[in-house]
DNA sequence: TTTTGCATCACCAAAAACCGTTAGAAACAA
DNA sequence: TTGTTTCTAACGGTTTTTGGTGATGCAAAA
């Protein structure tokens, strides 16, 4: 029987061999290769080849997203898994669009990461629970802004290019000031920015603004 | 033979599995139970026993340095390995000097985790290579003692349990005002917690509080 | 062509955050 | 016992954020 090929890519060599440890017992499937690193992940798959990639969101150098969208861009066959600490809606709602095939919470068991690779490899999409639990209580709340934005095709960000340049200034924790003179632009525009990142992302001060840029990975 | 009972303490279940599973394979260590919080840690260790705990520091609730502290208060005989994302100097000086018997970084092998249960079990202390090369260069660098370091206040400091209350209403964007009524206190002592807040914590505002926060698992 | 979205800037007022410092009481550790 | 930490509170002052409202030029889309 022809095993299935997985590679791992995780900022974690721990976790990288745990999970090596937990597949080692699936018998129709097969570790190929680890990467600690975005950038590896990359080199790796130019060399070699694998059934499916259990990709790493928060990684140095490329993060998963990156990588996902480098492979998006080349063409790849792969089914690719992605792995992250934070199960939020909007980032299970932007690595599916961009083209992974499931996502797991690193809360979730052993167990699921086989479940999922089975699933995926057959073509099917796969969510562990949390993230089943995210992705319908995201759909049920009416939430307008980033709805709109999942139908307008091009790009996940509700937020403007602008917007996104001041929110990382603002969780660089520079003030409106020190953003002003950074961008070239008027402290008032500034403030205008802030102002409709507030209301955009409902919510109510830069502490949500900081939260929301840390959970969809835009620092 | 008697095995080694270890408890593994990480929010990560996958992580948790996967250590298990490496584990599995050694035939003088058995995996007795395993938290997915601070507080399940305490918990279970009022009830149950075992030789060696392995605690992450990043959990929600109580957090790994909490758990830690509370265990040497209470006179504790288990040996403590701690498992962490950030191999910082500071970090590990504080842990060491709280009681811990070794320290993991994540990004260690899963074999690394193996040496350290059977060396901490016999009585040594254990750290994983980029462990050493951080203390190491931490003393060549610059010639603190881990006294002095604990002197000045430079050192990682957990925060006060008043100061994790005012930390995660800030996360939940309270204003101070919202802060002093649901903790029943002067809205002049929650700017004093927040002031030592920044100030402990080496940021400059309300963000780089709540960029700590969650880095830390605190919310 | 009209409309829409984006980026820019302005002004005002209220609210909130930030800064420095001091200090008492209680709990705790050396 | 003595010193330290923690929690509490206060004062005076400055800076920053936030909310509301309005307006312009530009470019792309409908």
């Amino acid at each position: 029987m022809r095993k299935i090929k997985v590679h791992i890519a995780d900022d974690h060599q721990l976790l990288i061999d745990g999970i090596n440890a937990v597949l080692s017992s699936e018998n129709n499937i097969e570790v190929v290769g680890s990467s600690l690193n975005g950038e590896d992940v990359l080199n790796w798959f130019a060399l070699n080849e694998a059934d499916i990639l259990i990709l790493d969101i928060n990684m140095p150098k490329v993060d998963g997203i990156a990588v996902l969208q480098s492979f998006v861009k080349s063409g790849f066959q792969q089914k690719v898994i992605v792995l992250s600490s934070y199960d939020d809606a909007k980032l299970i709602k932007e690595v599916l669009k961009i083209g992974a095939n499931g996502f797991l919470a690193k809360k979730c068991a052993g167990e699921n990461i086989v479940e999922a690779i089975n699933a995926v490899y057959c073509g099917k999409q796969y969510f562990s629970e949390s993230v089943k639990d995210k992705l319908l209580s995201s759909f049920t709340k009416n939430n307008l802004s980033i709805d709109k934005i999942s139908q307008d095709g091009t790009f996940f960000s509700p937020l403007t290019p602008r917007e996104t340049d001041v929110l990382k200034l603002i969780c660089k924790q520079y003030n409106s000031n020190e953003i002003s003179k950074t961008l070239h632009i008027s402290i008032n525009t500034v403030e205008t920015h802030r102002k409709n990142l507030i209301h955009k992302l409902k919510v109510k001060n830069v502490v949500g603004l900081a939260i929301y840029a840390i959970k969809n990975n835009i620092v």
